[in-house]
DNA sequence: ATGCATGAGTC
DNA sequence: ACTCATGCATA
């Protein structure tokens, strides 16, 4: 055993030798009749390039408590899936109209911070996106609505952190609109809603807690820099620079309730969002951009697409504003693994001991576990970034819960460092 | 609505 | 090897 580690799933482009083919790699360290951590089959794809954006940041977050409970095998399997052979034609005048910058990049003078906008375009010929059929309207739904999210000011919960230090402008979200610049040339009079800011009490500054490192570095340029030390009131614009956490979060809010009432489900609005910017989502997007799960960061990102979409969808009512998207798919995917319910408590566990263990350290535990290195160690990875979200695990709503215990302004840093122990780990 | 997974970009 | 943004597949 132990020799399962590091599988490389091949890429092979035989697309039309055969359908899909599942194999069933049991090698990593064995599996028995009762294992536990199932696998479905599945493939898929996703032929697009896109986001990518550089950010530094830490977090900790290490207690005690541990536990020890754990065993049970696993096992893995990939498939192989097939692409569907799809005809585009009309995709050609998407990309090329993607093939501008959705977002321009905020006018005055920048920052120079390692930061940089993506949206990338996929003009590949690799395999092909088929472009067919239009959205369908559907009449409406029924309007349901559950969620929560007060992470804003009045919780007092912990929020993530933001690329050390926010810079200044670093790129053009909030309501932009280009003016003159429509996918489809078709320019409506706002005179709907959409004023999501109105009501900005202006209170910047959200994350704030405590972590100051510096990292800094100069450019060439230096224009005007602008807030920073003491923060403060800014004003007017509601929209030019980074969108408070509060803004974000009425703007979901809003943006949620007026695509149910127009009637589109959350792969609708991505779908849409693709063919017209360019940048295609899933509806697991949309749906962590509702659900403020997202980093703050990329909540920035997505806000203003999200909010041209919108004003595109109430304005024209009934017309066809959008088309279709590419659907790619042919590419293998390793099966979702099933992690079990005490295995998951195992690994649980782990984490509040220590967020980041070794790579040996991963060894040992898949070891024990019986689980594929990688899966543990992916474990690991998605466990952090969920710590990381906007939206803490549990900010209940309730009213009364406003007051906890709150206090933090901002103050000292908990010893960042103080790693687990490093042990001596190969490439 | 989420869990596990992939990949690009960093360090 | 890690972080981040994203998404397929699932519950």
């Amino acid at each position: 055993m132990a020799t399962a580690a590091s599988n490389p799933y091949l890429a092979s482009n035989s697309i039309l030798s055969s359908g899909s083919i599942v194999h069933s790699e049991s090698g990593g360290s064995g599996m028995q009749p009762g294992s536990v951590a199932v696998t479905s089959v599945s493939g898929g794809y996703r032929g697009d390039p896109a986001g990518k954006m550089v950010q530094s940041d830490f977090m900790q977050g290490a207690m005690a408590s541990s536990n020890g409970g754990h065993m049970l095998s696993h096992a893995h399997q990939w498939v192989t899936s097939l692409p569907h052979a799809a005809a585009a034609a009309a995709a050609a005048a998407v990309a090329a109209a993607e093939a501008a910058s959705p977002w321009s990049s905020s006018p005055v003078g920048m920052a120079g911070s390692p930061q940089q906008q993506d949206v990338k375009n996929n003009s590949n010929r690799e395999d092909l996106h088929s472009s067919s059929a239009l959205h369908h309207r559907p009449p409406h739904l029924g309007a349901h609505q559950t969620h929560q999210g007060a992470w804003g000011g009045t919780g007092a919960a912990h929020i993530q952190t933001i690329t050390g230090g926010q810079q200044p402008s670093q790129q053009s979200l909030i309501y932009s609109q280009p003016g003159g610049f429509t996918v489809n040339g078709m320019l409506n009079a706002p005179g709907s809603l959409v004023h999501p800011s109105l009501v900005r009490g202006d209170t910047p500054e959200m994350e704030h807690g405590n972590h100051h490192h510096h990292h800094h570095h100069q450019h060439a340029h230096h224009h005007h820099h602008q807030h920073h030390s003491g923060v403060s009131s800014h004003d007017s614009h509601s929209d030019e620079d980074t969108p408070t956490s509060d803004d974000l979060e009425q703007f979901a809010k809003q943006f949620k309730q007026r695509r149910i009432k127009l009637g589109f489900t959350q792969a609708d609005v991505g779908l849409a969002l693709g063919t017209l910017y360019g940048n295609v989502f899933s509806q697991t997007t949309i749906c962590r951009f509702e659900a403020l799960q997202l980093s703050f960061k990329n909540m920035c990102k997505l806000k203003p697409l999200l909010n041209k979409w919108l004003e595109e969808a109430d304005s024209s009512t009934g017309s066809p504003t959008s088309i279709d998207k590419i659907a790619a798919q042919g590419r293998k995917r390793k099966k979702r693994t099933s992690i079990e319910v005490s295995v998951k408590g195992a690994l649980e566990s782990h984490f509040l001991k220590c967020p980041k263990p070794s790579a040996q350290e991963i060894s040992t535990l898949a070891d024990n576990l019986q689980l594929e290195k990688e899966v543990v160690r992916v474990w690991f990875c998605n466990r952090r970034q969920k710590e990381k979200r906007m939206t803490p695990p549990g900010i209940p709503q309730t009213p009364e819960d406003v007051y906890s215990q709150v206090g933090n302004v901002s103050a000292d840093t908990p010893p960042p460092s103080m790693d687990c122990k490093r042990m001596f780990s190969e490439t």
